[in-house]
DNA sequence: AAATACACTTGATCTATATCAAGTGTATGC
DNA sequence: GCATACACTTGATATAGATCAAGTGTATTT
């Protein structure tokens, strides 16, 4: 359970023991059951959290009562409303289980904790959002330019894992197109080889 | 010139003036006409260029020849190809100046560098990309979410300086939409008022 | 084991927005 | 000062993808 996650920090920084051993004191392990809530909209996002077993997903949910979503989560990866995590604004996502999981909480106070005691920490939370910020660049250039079967086709070579993982109603959303439409597109294509 | 780049660091952390004075060093200011490009997709992207004066953009050309905006930079912003200056594989966007316009230009080398002689560095490079995440986030929202229109809108609304000083063929492009379209929202909102 | 809900498919129709085409006004260059 | 290009507008038409509606198969609940 922790152990993935200093695993995961390994691959971009180097911790030694000392600091590895600190790490476990800033987090508060937490399990959810499938669909049950992290954050829900309205209220403020105390804590980054580190998946360490399971899948989440953050989406927000339009007048129409229409969900879209934003990120998916599992193994290795973290998951918040970061807006109101950092500026504690009421969130306006809402973040819930899609399977039962296992999450590692950090506060806002032992973010900030962290990387005055770790300084190796600002590297890999950097490191982090250097990564994440191409991720998502990538992500908005397709959606902006991509039709709609180039957008399945370019995540399903992006993100072959996530096609298997997530239902196809839930990758629709994702990827900003109605459902029928992806039903229609995974057909053409599967006709076409 | 040099000033508005550390003014613009100090809104986020401190530097004592030995860190200050050590800045200096890392940076190389190169100016720009208008049209000129400072990087040209399929090169790799060697420099985040930090904007001290004018205006630029930077974007990519698809098959049919159609450009797509990624961001624009103005006095304050920095720009890049991130994914290429990162890893060094070439560069997918362009960046050229809209209007004439100054940089200060800081190398991979000196990118590391400068946050291994000054770590507040580290900590400012991860609080300029945890606002620019959150950023994306919304862009990419929006982009997914919302009408035409609701784009137009919210762009309106979040960046009113961008749609003054961008020419409004650009902003269509940025927002995904066609030049024709958003001439057509602007009308329509024009006499609803 | 029956009942209910859920994920996905398929077909018919509708609509927001793209595309094509022409025209106007304004800036830029020769 | 004339010409060329460029930014924007307006109208007519086309289309990708949404929406509406019904049906099928497979889980989940009782």
């Amino acid at each position: 359970m922790f152990d993935i996650l200093l695993s995961h920090i390994s691959e971009k920084v180097t911790l030694n023991e000392q600091e590895k051993a600190l790490m476990q004191n800033y987090f508060v392990p937490k399990r959810l059951r499938k669909r049950q809530y992290l954050l829900q909209e309205g209220n403020v996002c105390r804590n980054l959290a580190f998946v360490s077993k399971g899948l989440l997903r953050t989406y927000n949910v339009d007048d129409k009562g229409d969900e879209h979503m934003s990120i998916f989560g599992w193994e290795g990866w973290w998951i918040s409303d970061f807006n109101s995590f950092l500026t504690g604004v009421p969130a306006v996502f809402n973040i819930d289980a899609i399977e039962d999981s296992e999450v590692l909480l950090l506060s806002r106070e032992n973010y900030e904790a962290i990387t005055l005691a770790i300084p190796m920490m600002d590297r890999y939370f950097r490191i982090l959002y250097q990564n994440s910020l191409v991720t998502k660049e990538r992500r908005l250039m397709s959606s902006v330019t991509d039709t709609a079967e180039e957008k399945f086709l370019r995540l399903s070579q992006s993100n072959p894992d996530m096609i298997e993982r997530i239902p196809q109603n839930l990758i629709a959303s994702y990827l900003g197109i109605a459902p029928e439409t992806l039903s229609r597109i995974r057909k053409n294509i599967a006709m076409r080889k």
